[in-house]
DNA sequence: CATCAGGGCCCTG
DNA sequence: CAGGGCCCTGAT
């Protein structure tokens, strides 16, 4: 195993445990991350190959400075394709890096528009202050957002980690840097040849269908991340909708998480609406249709972006302190 | 023991 | 556009 470090400028403001863990996501029990203050562990794809990556906080809110520990030649993967043997990293490898990180990050966004749009009402100020700078930032490619979506669907959160879980066990690649283990979601090529009953042993039920035909599309290039990277909100939508077992809610995800398009709040899920109407009206249901309206009109184009901040703000808040209506909410 | 809904989506009528 | 069915699981 080999070692390369640099370092990285996030534009300011920049808030680094805001960007690098979002308490709102499950955990699941085989860790494709880890996060402390000011630290943070990843596997991370970057064409064919993982690198195990350590960003620590080297800076503050207004003078960002991240250092990047980058691991690669991991002697212990399961397939051989993802090492050359090589011991020096090339410029060029070093450079798709650092270029996927700062997409992933978002460390290059200006948010000054989106800060000032926040200054204008002040009922959420203090959430928009506590986090100011934080980004929306997905550690993982379109391919392995979109699996982690598909467990999602239809599931209680429980019953998605076991799905997770038990579908890394079987495909995913574990390795082990910086003296901690991970996990990554396989390559769709190494999905190829298993078939859909294999994956059904996996008690994932009638995913696998959709788990099995969304692999072959991005195997066959009929889902390509970089192009839908450069696509309006609009058109990346409807190339989302078009892929079997991708609807309003996933697309969703995908546009805003791993697209990161602000303004993706077309979609309001039942359980989602219950949580954003008891976060912005103290009340148990408010109409979807509502919110939507509600929420557009005071952030517009940051409208996800905004709903966001509260959303992550208050999931922070349930680490220290026990909130009786989302607890109820969640359903573990 | 049976029944049911869950952090959606597909398919049918 | 509405509504049934889908895999599986833990709750009731």
């Amino acid at each position: 195993m080999t070692i390369n470090s640099f370092f990285l400028y996030p534009k300011s403001p920049f808030h680094f445990d805001g960007t690098f863990h979002k308490p709102s996501h499950f955990p699941n029990k085989l860790p494709l991350d880890d996060w402390q203050p000011g630290k943070y562990w990843q596997l991370m794809r970057v064409g064919e190959k993982l690198f195990g990556l350590r960003i620590e906080d080297r800076g503050d809110v207004y003078n960002p400075k991240l250092k990047v520990t980058a691991y690669f030649n991991f002697d212990n993967l399961r397939d051989d394709r993802l090492k050359d043997g090589k011991t020096k990293l090339p410029q060029s490898e070093l450079e798709l890096i650092k270029k996927e990180i700062i997409y992933r990050y978002e460390l290059d966004q200006d948010l000054s528009d989106f800060i000032k749009l926040t200054k204008k009402n002040k009922r959420f100020t203090p959430v928009f202050n506590r986090w100011l700078g934080m980004r929306n930032s997905c550690e993982h490619n379109l391919y392995e957002l979109l699996i982690i979506s598909i467990v999602l669907q239809n599931a209680t959160v429980h019953r998605s980690v076991q799905m997770l879980d038990n579908l890394l066990v079987k495909y995913g690649d574990q390795t082990e840097f910086d003296h901690k283990k991970f996990y990554a979601i396989w390559r769709p090529e190494n999905l190829k040849y298993v078939s859909e009953q294999k994956l059904r042993n996996l008690k994932i039920g009638y995913r696998a269908k959709f788990i099995k035909r969304l692999t072959e599309d991005f195997i066959d290039k009929k889902v390509d991340e970089f192009s839908l990277r450069k696509m309006t909100k609009e058109s990346a939508r409807n190339e989302l909708m078009k892929l079997y077992g991708v609807g309003p809610e996933t697309s969703r995800i995908l546009l805003f998480e791993a697209l990161h398009h602000y303004d993706a709040f077309d979609h309001i899920a039942p359980w989602q609406q219950k949580i954003y109407s008891q976060l912005f009206y103290n009340q148990p249901l408010v109409s979807a249709n509502k919110i939507k309206k509600d929420i557009i009109k005071h952030y517009g184009r940051y409208s996800m972006l905004a709903v966001h901040y509260i959303w992550e703000d208050i999931f922070w808040r349930r680490k220290n302190e026990k909130i009786d209506w989302l607890e109820k909410e969640i359903r573990l």
